[in-house]
DNA sequence: TATGGCATATCTTCTATAAGATATCTTGCA
DNA sequence: TGCAAGATATCTTATAGAAGATATGCCATA
């Protein structure tokens, strides 16, 4: 136990399976120890492994089954899609997005985007600009930005539709918690630029900051979608 | 044990927790029995209850205090502010709404509503429409829909700024649940009618779905908001 | 001998219970 | 009024057995 020396055992033994997780000694997909394992290794009982193991569960950090094991999450394209893209189609489908340009390059963050990334101004930041379809019409426009020391990612390099699938397998970095913020505006001249089928329409404007799991900030989005056919859906309990 | 013969115990102690919640036996802000004293009278044991009523506090059915009891969930107006109205000002900060001008008329349910309510068309039902300020300005424009026959409000009723709150109140129905469906278009008629100040600009649509705690859907509402210096702000985890 | 099917052993997580620890409020006493 | 002790609530930890999944091995059969 080396993540923290008071509080509940259940929590001591959630730190010490997050940092593993963190520290990649636990990768995605990987199968655990089982809770008696766990337990003896770590010199607690099975109910309370299990205790922070229903923690873990219930902030989608790992997967369980009964009598297969526990494993933790993975960003599969399909749960990346489904946890942290949000666009539904009439009949409550997701709207798969596809990806139709994509320009990767590195530059000093913008200031808004320093701010968010809580970074200097002359910090090298990755941009990564792409266009996107939604039911199969030209409908997004992202603006990602990752800081450069922690995500170097090439200018010529080519991703893959889910970004924090990317994330995890070249760097090592678990996107656990993403924060929203949805407005309307119509779509500003880089939009209707590069998107022509936006210009003059009212767009659905996403910012995002994503976290990885030690809580870190790592990514800042900033997304317009024409939201013709399709919304962005979310459950509120 | 009334609500079900099957699956485990702690389930059925949550269908009944729950069945008596739905019924009014246990209402909203009212402390529950002791964690003991439900474990004798439903024959299972403490941990077993607790197991339970962990499952309702997930679904923030009930709250709890350690030395205090536990209590059912209640829709003050500030947690239902915190949990199902979702706009924020720049600093995170949740805007508060303020009703400019109300309207309760009972109507047969326009198509698409009774699509969405899952009723025939000419079922009698309650709108409600309500601009609001945020922040202090003209912002949002609201058309809210009830089935009659489940909350008959009068055509002259003052509401109050939530209305889940009134809902509990006069009708013994707690929202549970909600599905939110955002998008954006240039502000329709009928709200730029209303609300002035958004004729011609781009606005946040937000579909809604509310469902009470047996799961029945019980209202459906139509909002446009004016997202200046303001936006919908969710938590993805 | 090779192979398909079934019982079983042995993993896993899941459920249920019990007992001690900790937090909060009440009550009685100085 | 202030404070300490007790009552009562949830919280934490531990243990035992049930339920589900997989792999193994035996045995009948071609």
């Amino acid at each position: 136990m080396t993540a923290q020396i008071s509080g509940p055992l259940y929590a001591q033994v959630r730190e010490t399976l997050v940092a593993r997780m963190a520290a990649g000694e636990l990768k995605p997909g990987q199968l655990l120890p089982s809770e008696f394992a766990l337990a003896a290794e770590l010199s607690v009982s099975q109910g309370t492994v299990r205790k922070a193991l229903d923690t873990l569960e219930a902030d989608n950090l790992i997967t369980r089954k009964q009598g297969r094991g526990t494993f933790v999450a993975e960003h599969t394209p399909e749960r990346a899609l489904f946890q942290f893209f949000r666009m539904e189609d009439g009949q409550g489908m997701v709207a798969l997005p596809q990806t139709l340009t994509e320009e990767v390059s590195h530059r000093k963050a913008p200031k808004r985007i320093a701010a968010r990334l809580g970074v200097s101004g002359d910090t090298l930041v990755v941009r990564i600009r792409r266009t996107r379809a939604l039911l199969g019409q030209p409908a997004g426009f992202e603006d990602v930005f990752v800081p450069h020391a922690l995500m170097p990612i090439p200018e010529d390099a080519i991703l893959p539709n889910a970004l924090y699938n990317h994330y995890q397998a070249k760097f090592g970095l678990s996107i656990a918690r993403a924060e929203d913020r949805l407005s309307a505006c119509l779509a500003p001249e880089r939009v209707a630029k590069a998107l022509p089928a936006a210009a003059g329409k009212a767009v659905l404007m996403q910012t995002r900051a994503a976290y990885e799991l030690t809580g870190r900030l790592v990514e800042v989005r900033e997304s317009f979608y024409l939201t013709e056919g399709v919304a962005y859906a979310v459950d509120l309990r």
